[in-house]
Formats: structure tokens, C-alpha cells, sequence
RNA sequence: GCGGAUUUGGCGAAGUGGUUAACGCACCGGAUUGUGGCUCCGGCACGCGUGGGUUCGAUUCCCACAAUCCGCCCCA
């Protein structure tokens, strides 16, 4: 036997036919929904040029200085593989004129496809990932902030993932943020010694991350910092209002965690994080899907001051709690005929049948590795096939083919012409025998 | 980037410094020259992650590397 030397490069997965059924029952669960909420599915490149994300993401952010999967191609443009989504179709929007005055507006998009971040991998966890997200450009009321909270909840309880729970805060907008960020600083420096190496780095480059450290000493001191919320100027405090009001009143639960803050810089006003306790992750707290408001980001990236809020939600996280919750995907793979042939002079009539049954719209197989009738009958067998028809000598000589229902063993003939033309007829007659 | 564990056939899993690497499952064939189950019989690793080293001899000892899994950081 050859001994095959290569592998998957590290961090990827193949995804093989029997897994195959699950993405597509969450593909089109999350098509059909978004389909309802009329976004509009949206197709953009798995790499981009290496600034699209650098000045969205934030030269600091993490996904920017450690996790970008980037080279120089050989036209010697940096070239980065996207780790993320919302980058590649904000830069879509803005260089095809998605914004003029002949689209309606807000502008609403989904995109489904792999992600690429150069980390080690582990549980939920890979360099190839595959992300489900969408986007609205262009409204700036609380209501799209809802609406998508409210689709991304709806597509999670479609999915069957149990024990949702919702996580808002806001950011505010850029001046509440700056005024929030240097009381934080002020009130963090005098800490700066009993800090983690970690958050020392943050208080730097990032100071709002701090507050999400896992440290514990650094969980303490930040328990008495200032809050965004006492922050937020009056137009930052009515939106988060609202969106809290208009959650409610959809009956949507959430719990506000002030000292949430994103991997991304480019947020502002609301956030958000659907999180789940699913076993899968060992009964701890994980975020499946998260998302918010980006007013400003469209302008960043060469357009003009357009307001978007979006989300992405991790396929493979998502289909572990799946599994773990035991959610169970429609599977399409029965087969309804497996046509056996005895005898090499069989091959073009049985052929002919599995063709015929296919343009009537059924489901058929047969042997293509010369094995006999016991050998066929066992794959129809293993195949879950609802009917064999046999296929002999005689049968060809008469036209007439032994159909054989596997459930009961029951077996009629059935003139060919009648099988390769009418074959739901004959199934209703064998069920009317029964 | 740091730390831990693992790596024997398609899958699971024994095992030993020395002629042919258990066993189970799955698969293939036969008993039944045209019919699914069971049973019985037979077949199925030029090879023990890769590369070196020690040795008369290595899957078994040593070293390096790789991959996988898990944790940290961070995140979906």
C-alpha cells in the first residue's frame, strides 16, 4: 500500500460527506431566516489586501499583531487571508458604490464562508474556520440594532442551541468613549504596578481591555472602576435605552455586562454576545456569536459617514453545542432503489434503469463492482435501499423485473416500462397490496 | 508565543530488545454457480507518526522533529 505523506495543513479540517448534511441544515436554516429578514447574501474574496483589515481592526487588536495569516505574493502585495468578515464586505460596499441613491437602503447582507487566523489550535478552535455574519449599512436606529439581535437569536433557537443568553453593553459613541477611556486610565494608572504583565500592555494600547482580563487581581481592582454607562452622552444613553426598550418589548431576554468590550476596534454604541453553557464547552460560559455597531467604519475605509451594525457566529463552535445538545439534522442520503444485475450482459439494461429512475425524480443505485446477487442485495441492504429490483436474464427477456420491497420482502413483477416511466405508481400499488 | 498528553491495520485495542505484531469491530470472498439476517470457513499491517542514534538485532531504549488533542493568551 502507498503510505500517503501528505497532511491537512495544521489547523484545518476536512469536513467529509456524513458531516456534510449538518452544514447544510445550518446554511440553509440561516438562509431561509435571513432570507425572511431580507438580507441578501453577498460574496467577497477570502483574502484581501493586508491594510483592509490592519486600519479596521485596529493596528493593536490582537486578530492584527499576533493571529493575521498574511504573505507577500508574487507581485510582492501584502496579502492577508481573512480573519474575520466584516472587513471584506465594508470594503465591497465602499468600492462598489453600495451606498448611491439607486440602492434601497439600509443595506442589509449576509456572507457564510471560511475565516483564517494563524493561531494554535484547540477545542472550537481552528486556523480555517468558518464564520456565518451579517451586516446593515446605512440605518442608524436602535430598531436595526434590534432586528439583528433579534435574527441572530431566532437563527440560534431555530438551530435548536438551548440556553441562550444575551450580553448588550454599549461603547457609546467616539466622544463618550474617549472621555470614558481617559477616566479609566486616570483610575487605572495609580493600580499600574499591581497589574498583570497582560493588562500593563492593555492600560498602553488598548486601556478598555483591561476590563475583560481574566486575571483575578486585575478582576478586582477593575470591580471599582468607572463604568462606560456612567459615561455615555445623551444621544449614546437614549440609543442604548431604546434598544434595551425595544428588546423588551420584543420579549427578548438580555443581562447588560458594562465591563464587555470586543477584540475589534471598530465599535461603538451597541455590542452584543450570545453565549451558551453548553457542555460542549465544559459547562463554561461561550460566546457562539457576537457583534455591534461599527458607525464610522464605512468612512475608514474610503466611503462616506455610513452607520453599520453587524454579527458573525462561529460555525464549528456552533455545531459542537449542536452536537452536544443532541440536535438532530434532517438527513437526505435514502436511498428509494437499488437495481442488481446477474450476469455481465445485464450491465447496459440496469444501467438504463437507475437512468430512467433518475429523470422520474427517484433515488437510484446499482453495482459497479461486478458483484453478485448476494453481494448486491447486501449493499442495498447497508444502503437503507427501499426497493431492489432485480435484473436477470430471463427479465430481459421479458421485460419484466422483480421488485422487491427490503421492509417486508415481498417481491412482484413489474414490467420494465412501467418501472422506467410510472415507478411512484407502481410504489402506490405495492402499498395498497400490503 | 508558552505548558501538558498522545501517535500500533479502515476503526477500537493488546504487546515484546530477537524467527510468522494478539484480539474485537468493520470490510471482502466462500458454504448457498440468481436475493438481505444468523452461523461456520477463509482473506485482510513488506508494518508499529517521521528522521536519526545505540545494538549482532529496535515497533519495543535514546535524541530530534512533525502531527493530533487539551489548557494559557486571545477569540467565533
Amino acid at each position: 500500500m502507498l503510505v500517503s505523506s501528505y497532511q491537512k495543513p495544521k489547523g484545518t479540517a476536512d469536513i467529509l460527506p456524513g458531516e456534510t448534511a449538518k452544514w447544510h441544515f445550518v446554511e440553509e436554516t440561516a438562509r431561509q431566516i435571513f432570507h425572511d429578514y431580507r438580507f441578501q447574501e453577498i460574496r467577497t474574496p477570502l483574502f484581501e489586501d493586508y491594510h483592509v483589515f490592519s486600519r479596521s481592526s485596529g493596528d493593536t487588536s490582537d486578530i492584527v499583531t499576533k493571529e493575521m495569516y498574511d504573505f507577500h505574493d508574487k507581485g510582492d502585495r501584502h496579502i492577508a487571508l481573512r480573519p474575520e468578515g466584516t472587513a471584506g464586505v465594508v470594503r465591497a460596499y465602499v468600492e462598489n458604490k453600495l451606498y448611491g441613491p439607486e440602492y434601497v437602503k439600509p443595506e442589509k447582507v449576509y456572507y457564510m464562508g471560511p475565516m483564517y487566523r494563524y493561531e494554535r489550535p484547540q477545542s472550537g478552535r481552528q486556523r480555517e474556520f468558518h464564520q456565518i455574519g451579517v451586516e446593515a449599512f446605512g440605518a442608524e436606529s436602535p430598531a436595526q440594532d434590534v432586528e439583528v439581535i433579534a435574527m441572530a437569536m431566532q437563527l440560534l433557537n431555530t438551530l435548536g442551541v438551548k440556553n441562550l443568553k444575551l450580553v448588550i453593553n454599549t461603547l457609546g459613541d467616539k466622544e463618550s468613549r474617549q472621555a470614558y477611556q481617559q477616566a479609566l486610565v486616570e483610575f487605572l494608572r495609580p493600580h499600574f504596578d499591581e497589574l498583570s504583565a497582560d493588562s500593563q500592555t492593555r492600560l498602553e494600547k488598548n486601556p478598555l481591555r483591561v476590563l475583560d482580563s481574566k486575571d483575578e487581581h486585575d478582576q478586582e481592582i477593575v470591580t471599582d472602576a468607572p463604568s462606560i454607562l456612567d459615561y455615555l452622552d445623551e444621544k449614546s444613553q437614549q440609543h442604548f435605552d431604546t434598544v434595551q426598550s425595544l428588546l423588551k418589548d420584543l420579549n427578548i431576554d438580555f443581562v447588560i455586562d458594562p465591563d464587555m468590550v470586543r477584540g475589534l476596534d471598530y465599535y461603538n454604541h451597541t455590542i452584543f454576545e450570545i453565549m451558551t453553557d453548553s457542555k460542549a464547552f465544559g459547562g463554561k460560559m461561550t460566546t457562539i456569536l457576537a457583534g455591534g455597531r461599527y458607525n464610522g467604519l464605512v468612512e475608514q475605509l474610503g466611503g462616506p459617514d455610513t452607520p453599520g451594525i453587524g454579527f458573525g457566529m462561529g460555525v464549528e463552535r456552533l455545531m459542537l453545542v449542536m452536537d452536544a445538545e443532541d440536535v438532530k439534522v434532517p438527513v437526505d442520503d435514502d436511498l428509494e432503489v437499488y437495481v442488481v444485475g446477474i450476469g455481465a450482459e445485464t450491465n447496459a439494461t440496469t444501467l438504463e434503469m437507475v437512468q430512467a429512475l433518475r429523470k422520474e425524480g427517484v433515488s437510484a443505485d446499482r453495482d459497479y463492482l461486478d458483484r453478485k446477487a448476494k453481494g448486491q442485495f447486501k449493499t442495498a441492504n447497508r444502503l437503507n435501499a427501499e426497493y431492489v429490483i432485480t435484473i436477470g436474464q430471463d427479465e430481459m427477456t421479458n421485460r419484466v423485473a422483480n421488485v422487491k420491497i427490503m421492509a417486508t420482502g415481498k417481491q412482484v413483477q413489474v414490467p420494465f416500462e412501467q418501472i422506467a416511466q410510472h415507478f411512484e405508481q407502481v410504489q402506490q400499488q405495492l402499498k395498497e397490496a400490503e
